[in-house]
DNA sequence: AAGTAAATACCCAGAAATAGTGAGAATAAT
DNA sequence: ATTATTCTCACTATTTCTGGGTATTTACTT
């Protein structure tokens, strides 16, 4: 019997999703979370094999739990479910040990094996998805290293993705715009894009706005 | 007995539905379709009380499929499921008569509720979606009158979004730069935004990336 | 105490975007 | 056949962004 606890914020997908293990009778949904925090404070005291994880999700995504679970050295395989091949995930997945990755438009039958074979600590992923892997490898400019942006960036990338200019982020942030200048700046470098629309791009894939 | 037509990209998410509305008895899904066009051709052949309706998707999102369905007479109460509370599609929705609107993070509960109302012809819109009709409403500016892009326009904001500049986008189209900056005026001025920011940010919020 | 990272600020020069106008061709619609 | 829309191109002027530097203060780390 594999114990499975299931994340995700849309509690639709969540409902859906166990009515379909339901029929299954080697897996046992034991309890659902809707957002990341709460999933780590049910794997305290709740034993799962397997975590069926949405990598789309406010506040905090599923990286950042899988991050969070490494550091508190809780051991449970992960299936992370995502929506789109979103290639800039996968390698941060690979990386932090994420047992297998599934497309969301997946079917049934998929999602039943993939659950099996990641609670034998198997490795799954879809073909989709280490496809789109080598598609990311190939942009090693951007995905290079992971982007470390501190705060003042990311406050910085909100208010441009709102359609604010140098001066009136300056105004705003009450600094000089020479500084907003050297922080723009210094981001488009550390993400690896070309311009304002990189930059976007980037807030809107990574849930900054 | 309510007859059920299913359309959303994800088969987790239709299998997921179509698990959870099986165990109620008053309704059955009769179909479902991974795409607006598919749907649309069922729907032809196919007696439907009820299309619940995902708004995201690729090619034909939920709205022309709505619009697809009026021109060619079909009759048929919809149900549009959204996963945040888009509020520029929300007009859209109601002035195209759609009989109801539910997040997807909404329960069973309310689910199996709103598909009985809209099925009698009553409208259904989540205290979430109305709420954020009148915020949209409030910014008049932006949704003051349906965009209407040209396929060229769409072209070019597609671009515009995957950091390309001018120049470039006037390379890769065979037209002079002076007329990507045209079209890119135009952009802006019927979108209402401000910059390039919120070019992009309107191409991620309506899936045009 | 020395080193590092972050936030701040400035300068310069070139590239690109934005705003305002105007207007000729190609298509689609009626 | 006439209209309307879309797509096309051009010019000017101004603003904003981008990329190359350099440098100071503060705070945290070792």
């Amino acid at each position: 019997m594999i114990r499975v606890l299931l994340v995700d914020d849309h509690q639709v997908v969540i409902d859906g999703i166990s009515s379909i293990l339901e029929d299954d009778s080697s897996i046992k949904v034991v309890d659902s979370a809707l957002t990341g925090a709460d999933a780590l404070r049910k794997l305290e005291f709740c034993a799962v094999d397997v975590i069926l994880l949405d990598i789309n999700m406010p506040e905090m995504d599923g990286i950042e739990v899988v991050r969070q679970l490494r550091k508190k050295g809780i051991e449970v395989n992960v299936l992370i479910l995502t929506m789109h091949n979103n290639a800039q995930f996968t390698k941060q997945l690979i990386e932090l040990g994420v047992q297998g990755c599934i497309l969301k438009n997946s079917g049934k039958k998929e999602l039943v094996f993939a659950i099996n074979e990641v609670s034998q600590g198997r490795r799954i992923y879809g073909d989709d998805v280490t496809e789109s892997l080598f598609d990311s490898l190939e942009k090693t400019q951007k995905a290079v290293d992971q982007v470390q942006l501190t705060k003042r960036e990311v406050e910085i990338i909100k208010l441009i993705a709102s359609e604010l200019n140098t001066n009136e982020i300056a105004e705003k942030l009450f600094i000089s715009s020479h500084t907003v200048d050297t922080h723009r700046k210094n981001i488009l470098s550390k993400l690896g894009v070309k311009n304002l629309a990189g930059l976007v791009k980037f807030a809107y894939e990574n849930q900054l706005v």
